[in-house]
RNA sequence: GCGGGCGUGGCGGAAUGGUAGACGCCGGGGACUUAAAAUCCCCUGAGCUUUGCUCGUGCGGGUUCGAGUCCCGCCGCCCGCACCA
């Protein structure tokens, strides 16, 4: 091997074509070998890929290239998430087709992710909006709709007057439409759902059996799932009707002091029918934003309605208010407010001047404690509340629900947040729903062998609107069931639907059905999945939704899709800025256009200073990104993936710097080097790097099965380092090989390479993971600290295992612990064989 | 507001209740070179009266022979959210 520097512009191509050529990374759905799933969340085909993507599928990568050196059949697949709104935006924009534009997108990234060298299954590549992945779709779609679980109902979108078109929430600017600027308004339309609170118990239940998801992932589900349970019952009203209230504090009943209904209750309306005041207020809730963030810093809002609900226990009269804090999405859209003990209801309370009684305190003795400016909504004692009074919580609630029910004024129930997934999209790039409107057969749906409903080609995507909807011909369509004429369904899939089961085709991708069973139970459940914290909530759960779905169907014996779920962290980098001379607002430079020297950054089109700012999110708009193209173009696809793996922990920001790519650069080379000493001849052993090497090994293994790359990475160094000072010996020749396996996960490109000179004439990419000697990861010395009262004094090298009388006769005759001792009595002497002695004075 | 997480050198971060700062980056010094790059070696938490000592893991308490780690109370930062009654 020749001492020249590694060339990663003449060298990377020709392994990634290699491994092309000898098809190295197939999965074979039938191999007798152990399989291991390696999955990391599919692009959106946007165009270029960012240097999150290539974190991501890096730590994938390594992944599923170790579980190839240790005897799986792996399964690692790449797709595309390729429907969705982009692709039309861009359409308006740059007049260009959806498709056109996407497969476009599809083949740059495809090109910038085979330049990093990732060992993936390109034979299953799939982009969802092929009408070999979408026709599948519509066909689960109409399964489900056979078993129930697809249904209709009206339902509000946010409709632009001027453009005459729908809008996403994210397209809804203060109220206003994104491109027209006109005030957004809520219109109703019939819509289709998805069943998802069907299974919500069992979507609840489950997460119990996800031991290898985040904690937090589990606690974000639990909560948006969220199960309550509670009072529903009746209060009768001044004017003669009555309203249903759900609450979860029915303990607190008699601190209730007024009844608070959503502005879309029926109550509301009726009040408006009559009073334009009542109306202007509704109208003005309807105006505010609809995010909770939003909400939070909303003033509480309320109308008196006039009527007044009587109180069950006290026959006291209690204000009706419409308000803008109630939903009328969740539970029965009004609620008995209590605000002594709920904030919600305090700050309303405050704000109109209503009573704040207190019903729970901390004992008996302080029922008329004041509140310190805000709810007391935790545990304690009931009081002012008659025959409650001295119960606890619990006791109350039970009590109260039990009376409400024996007396028949309401019931206990059970409520959950969880809502039926809206699955319809007035829009163009998405899966066609597969039915048909017919004006004497109604709602039908397309029989299986009519499928895919395609999209059509000829669409005018430069105006705003469903082109779907406007087609000359497309929807015109006979009806399936009296072959009358009929008119297609316009709406499309939510692209969520897409990714709920892209891992499932990954897995089997016959012709004529979306999967084969048997194949996909086979690779399933995914094995490792690996994506971002932002996909914690709604592709999670609509994914393990979709999959009981499909049990429920009968069609796939698995309940949960991910075994083990990791989040990555996010590539941050600082940003450079300067002051704009004109409005004293910052301008920002991307880091190309920046010399980064030690201590400050200066711009390189004038070599005068520009501010060095905090480390964040990469982002457009503040130009702290890095271009993954240019950065292989720089340093090669190795060391961008080492920079990825080093470091920070992968669930935590990695942060981006010229100087960490530079060292990652660095130890390129010097491993290069170091692989060039390889010596197979070289004879002696040296057990101590031995040892080192059989320890690094061992736990490198249990660092990337771990996902603890940056630890794995640390080690490695380490050994490296000790072999670099090591003299010439067969051990040191195993190390060196060692290593070589050690980074070939990590670093592909430059280990096939060291593997041509020193490996048995295959490829890296088929090779083992080295063998661990156990005898070798045993140190026979061992280094412990001495402390006297708990500060540390010296430190002794023993032999491992040396008993306890021993350590300590040792330790008092250290000179140093004498000198510290200096004369005191000894009280105690702990001794932890192998690790400390400590002697008490 | 609710829910979750995190605070350790100049920076990213190591550390089964047992030698805090592994490993990397930055910085400083030296070797090699006509010179530079590359490479190699040494130093690099703070302070002090420097064979060594004291302080030090956001702040204040506590448990322990011993706390970055466990407990209680604060402070700060970050993330998520559909006001969930």
């Amino acid at each position: 091997m020749n001492e020249t520097r590694f060339d990663p512009s003449q060298v990377d191509g020709r392994w990634q074509r290699a491994w092309d050529k000898q098809d190295c990374f197939r999965a074979d759905s039938n191999s007798a070998k152990p399989k291991s799933y390696v999955l990391e969340m599919f692009p959106y085909p946007s165009g270029r890929i960012h240097i999150g993507h290539v974190r991501n599928y890096t730590m994938g990568d390594v992944l599923a290239r170790y579980k190839r050196m240790t005897g799986h059949e792996v399964l690692h697949p790449m797709g595309w998430d390729a429907f969705g709104m982009p692709a039309e935006n861009a359409a308006m924009e740059k007049k260009v087709h959806p498709g056109e534009w996407t497969y476009q997108n599809i083949e740059n990234m495809k090109a910038q992710l085979k330049r990093l060298g990732f060992a993936l299954d390109w034979s299953r590549e799939l982009a969802t909006c092929s009408p070999d992945y979408y026709g599948h779709e519509q066909a689960l779609f109409l399964d489900f709709y056979e078993s129930g679980l697809v249904y209709r109902k009206e339902s509000a979108v946010n409709w632009d007057p001027v453009d005459q078109t729908v809008l996403a929430n994210e397209q809804v600017i203060d109220g206003r439409g994104w491109r027209s600027g006109a005030l957004v308004e809520k219109r109703k339309l019939s819509q289709w759902f998805l069943k998802i609170t069907q299974f919500a118990e069992e979507l609840l239940d489950g997460l119990g059996s996800l031991q290898n998801w985040p904690e937090k992932v589990r606690l974000m589900q639990e909560n948006w799932i969220g199960k309550s349970s509670g009072l529903q019952f009746r209060f009768d009203l001044s004017d003669g009707g009555d309203v249903e209230v759900y609450s979860t504090r029915p303990d607190t009943i008699y601190g209730a002091s007024f009844v608070a209904v959503a502005a879309d209750h029926p109550i509301a309306q009726a009040v408006a029918e009559k009073n334009a005041d009542a109306q202007d207020f509704i109208e003005q809730c309807r105006a505010g934003g609809t995010t909770a963030e939003e909400l939070e810093t909303a003033e509480k809002l309320g109308f008196d309605t006039g009527i007044t609900a009587k109180h069950p226990f006290t026959g006291a009269a209690l204000p009706v208010y419409i308000a803008n804090f109630v939903l009328m999405d969740y539970g029965t859209g009004a609620v008995m407010a209590v605000p002594g003990h709920d904030q919600r209801d305090f700050e309303f309370a405050t704000k109109y001047g209503l009573p704040i009684p207190r019903v729970v305190a901390p004992s008996a003795a302080e029922a008329d404690k004041p509140f310190d400016g805000e709810a007391e909504s935790g545990d304690g004692v009931l009081v002012n509340s008659g025959e409650l009074d001295g119960m606890s919580v619990a006791e109350a609630k039970a009590l109260v629900i039990s009376r409400a029910e024996s007396e028949g004024w309401g019931e206990g129930k059970t409520v959950w947040r969880l809502r039926d997934w809206g699955v319809s999209r007035q829009r163009y790039w998405g899966t066609p729903i597969p039915f048909v409107h017919c004006d004497s057969c109604g709602v039908v749906p397309v029989p299986k062998d009519q499928l895919p409903v395609k999209l059509p080609e000829d669409v005018d995507v430069s105006i705003p609107g469903n082109p779907l909807e406007r087609h000359p011909t497309w929807k015109h369509t006979s009806c399936p069931k009296c072959g009358g004429a009929a008119q297609r369904e316009t709406d499309t899939l939510d692209t969520f639907a897409d990714s709920s089961w892209y891992f499932i085709r990954f897995a089997s991708q016959p012709k004529d059905k979306p999967f084969d069973p048997a194949e996909a139970a086979a690779w399933l459940p995914v094995n490792q999945y690996i994506g971002g914290i932002e996909h914690a909530i709604l592709h999670l759960l609509y994914a393990r939704f979709w999959t009981r779905a499909l049990k429920h169907v009968g069609m796939l014996d698995v309940s949960e899709p991910f075994a083990q779920l990791f989040t990555q962290g996010m590539v941050t980098h600082e940003t450079y800025s300067r002051k704009s001379a004109e409005n004293g607002q910052p301008v920002y430079y991307s880091p190309a256009e920046v010399d980064r020297t030690g201590e400050g950054a200066t711009l390189k089109a004038d070599g005068q200073p520009v501010e060095i700012g905090r480390v964040i999110k990469m982002s457009k708009s503040k130009k702290n990104v890095v271009d993954p193209d240019q950065i292989v173009d720089l340093y090669g696809a190795d060391a961008v993936r080492w920079f990825m793996l080093s470091d920070s922990p992968p669930e935590r920001d990695l942060p981006w710097s010229e100087a960490g790519i530079e060292g990652c650069s660095r130890f390129v080379q010097r491993l290069w080097r170091l692989f060039a000493q390889y010596d197979a001849a070289a004879e002696g052993e040296d057990k101590a790097l031995a040892r080192k090497t059989h320890q690094t090994v061992a736990a490198v293994a249990e660092d990337i099965e771990g996902l603890s790359f940056n630890k794995a990475v640390a080690r490695i160094y380490e050994l490296t380092g000790a072999v670099e000072k090591a003299k010439p010996s067969a051990s040191r020749s195993e190390a060196i090989r060692s290593i070589l396996l050690l980074i070939a996960p990590m670093m592909p490109h430059l280990a096939e390479e060291g593997w041509a000179q020193m490996g048995d004439g295959a490829l890296v990419a088929e090779a083992s993971w080295p063998a661990v000697d156990e005898a070798l990861l045993v140190d026979d010395e061992v280094t412990i600290a001495v402390q006297v009262k708990g500060k540390l004094r010296d430190t002794l090298t023993v032999a491992k295992g040396m008993p306890k009388d021993e350590l300590e006769a040792l330790a008092l005759a250290s000179e140093k612990v004498q000198r510290s001792i200096d004369g005191a009595a000894i009280r105690k002497v702990i001794v932890v064989p192998d690790r400390l002695v400590n002697i008490v004075i």
